[in-house]
RNA sequence: GGUGGGAUUCCCGAGCGGCCAAAGGGGGCAGACUGUAAAUCUGCUGCGAUAGCUUCGAUGGUUCGAAUCCAUCUCCCACCA
């Protein structure tokens, strides 16, 4: 068994957990930085493991256009291409069935896109994504579902969901690469009797982990932590869990108090890279707004990251001021800092099984 | 010295008698962003809460009405002496 759960709170379903890969062990609860097109935006690599990610994002759809699975192959795998050791998780392509569904047409086994970069059509389904995934080598790969959007009727969502149910099914028939997991992906919108069903049905599939999917796409927050709190019952307790595309500091404390294990979201690199910073509250701050020219105190005083050692809000306003990359790269590190460093604080609250208090601070 | 072209709102630049507080860029300001078509996108950008007021080099005219027409002046640019 490659997950292993090391100390529970003692007053809500969170769990302190370790999981095995092949390019080594995830500590639990944890977030994930994303790197979707074989880059976490701004860092390098180095930067990523001073920071202390563990695991990072890799994403079918984008790597499959471009470079290709030629030279994927040829590079031998995601890890090598980008030298990256550390385990690697890749999503499967579900997500931008959503995201660029005005590019593409849904069909039986899969979906036909349009190129979001030159138009060219290709077929990517549960096959192709595995076969796709298996050339990348993450370490984890995820099934081939659909992004249920928000809003969305019953009917729509119950049909959806069982046309993702059907392409993970294909997805576990698929073979995978040595040491690779596959984690199936639970869908249903926002109905209860829907995800509890697709929960029961991944789990009688088997996989080794299981995702919540189709979450943060508009739908109210406390939908969301509905939404979780109707599945984690059903999945097994011995297995990661992790809650797709998820979300921002409160949502993660929110998510790991109801069992949750893993998280991934842009929200950290991109805000980042448009300008807003994280405070140690939770809350962000504008730094490129004018009205910080002139502070030269760092973005927070309490963070001991590179950037707020360093550099005040005055010098990072002007480079995101003039469009000097240095800025979007320092915002870019203080803001994964504070995820990651969120994150551990989480788990050494689990080991201390002081949790609930760290949870209060972010109500 | 002569001939021609030009001066527009923070900047560049369109407008060439009423529909013009004035297109479009840029810049500035604010906001959005959740398994990344995202170093992207949206809104505002003369003053005023409104009525309205003040702007298109300057001054003076023509006209019901002028950024737009006329006269003079100032400054720029090109060419000719």
């Amino acid at each position: 068994m490659s997950f292993k759960i090391l100390s529970k709170c003692s007053h809500t379903r969170a769990r302190r957990g370790q999981l095995t890969t092949p390019h080594g062990i995830v500590n639990t609860p944890i977030f994930m930085p994303v790197g979707t097109r074989g880059t976490v935006k701004t860092m390098s690599p180095e930067d990523l493991k001073e920071l202390g990610a563990e695991i990072i994002l890799g994403n079918t759809y984008h790597l499959f256009l471009r470079p290709g699975m030629e030279i994927m192959a040829k590079a031998g795998g995601l890890h090598e291409f980008m030298n990256w050791d550390r385990p690697i998780l890749t999503d499967s392509g579900g997500f931008q069935v959503f995201s660029l569904s005005n590019l593409r047409k849904m069909k039986k086994d899969g979906v036909e896109f349009a190129s979001h970069i030159d138009g060219s059509k290709f077929f990517l389904g549960p096959r192709e994504s595995m076969q796709i995934q298996r050339t990348l080598g993450s370490d984890i790969v995820m099934a081939f579902d659909e992004c249920t959007p928000y809003p969305c009727s019953y009917d729509d969502a119950k049909k959806s969901l069982e046309i993702t149910t059907r392409w993970e099914r294909i997805s576990r028939e698929q073979e995978l690469g040595k040491g690779q997991q596959l984690f199936g992906i639970v869908q249903g919108s926002v109905y209860e009797d829907l995800r509890i069903k697709s929960a029961e049905e991944l789990v009688k599939i088997g996989f080794e982990g299981y995702a919540i999917g189709g979450l943060s796409v508009g739908e109210p927050e406390e939908d969301m932590y509905k939404c979780i709190d109707w599945v984690t019952p059903v999945l097994p307790e011995d297995r990661p869990r992790y809650v797709m595309g998820v979300g921002t500091p409160k949502q993660l404390i929110e998510g790991v108090a109801r069992g949750i294990d893993m998280f991934d979201c842009v929200i950290p690199t991109r805000l980042a890279r448009h300008g807003s910073a994280y405070l140690s509250d939770g809350s962000t701050i504008p730094v490129k707004a004018g009205r910080y020219a002139d502070d030269f105190t760092p973005i927070d005083e309490n963070c001991n990251c590179y950037t707020c050692r360093n550099f005040t809000k005055a010098y990072i306003r002007h480079l995101l001021n003039v469009g000097e990359i240095l800025g979007m790269r320092l915002v870019t590190l203080h803001n994964l800092h504070f995820f990651l460093n969120l994150m551990k604080e989480v788990r050494t609250s689990l080991e201390n099984d002081t949790f609930d208090q760290l949870r209060q601070k972010f109500v």
